[in-house]
DNA sequence: CTGTATCCGATGGGATACTG
DNA sequence: CAGTATCCCATCGGATACAG
């Protein structure tokens, strides 16, 4: 019973202004820098950056490498298990594109943005 | 390019506190009254029904029949294009359900409800 | 280069009271 | 019955400075 309410689950560890972008750029390029993930995302802080990747990492979606080197040098990936949930992501992106078009359709142009 | 990086619109319209279970309240007796709804989710306050109803229903995913009687008599129902979510639902759903065990592999069972 | 700490304003959501 | 209006607090996210 309660194992049927858990799509909360789901929404939560994918909730975070910055996480879909994050995800998306490390799906397309594989493994990023730190830096790399910031500067293809102009207007995010290291801050955001930092905890977004942390929360990411702690449930095992994203995967973390470190090499010990002067200058740090960490490297971020998609996990082996986090690639299980890139079909639900391509799926809420389809959707996605739809439905800005459903908007449209409802609302006129100049309100699909809303 | 941009209509590919739109699964943040889906993320959008699912996020608020109490979206997630009313759809599934929804879902599961396909229509209910304002009050029915009210009284199946004890926590929730009408301020927060009637304004994340309100949203659902602006993105045409709730439908929202009004019997002008007296009193008054409101039906809230899942719109037939908002049907074409439950795959992605169901699908966040599974994965949710999975994930939590996954933590719980991860980090024990006393970590598992982070 | 890869972060963390602090402060601070914006936003989301709860309690309560009021209304058609 | 089915909402809306108001106030208020907790959390989120941005700017900036500092650190390993």
């Amino acid at each position: 019973m309660t194992a049927y309410c858990k799509f909360e689950t789901t929404l939560e560890i994918l909730i975070g202004k910055w996480k879909p972008v994050i995800l998306l750029r490390l799906l397309a390029s594989g493994t990023m820098r730190f830096s790399e993930l910031q500067r293809s995302i102009p207007d995010i802080t290291k801050k955001m950056l930092s905890q977004q990747l942390k929360e990411l990492e702690y449930h095992d979606i994203v995967h973390r490498e470190v090499y010990p080197s002067i200058p740090p040098k960490v490297e971020y990936s998609i996990s082996e298990y986090g690639q299980r949930l890139t079909p639900i992501l391509q799926a809420m992106n389809d959707w996605g594109v739809g439905h800005l078009a459903h908007l449209t359709e409802l609302y006129g142009e100049e309100r699909s943005a809303e």
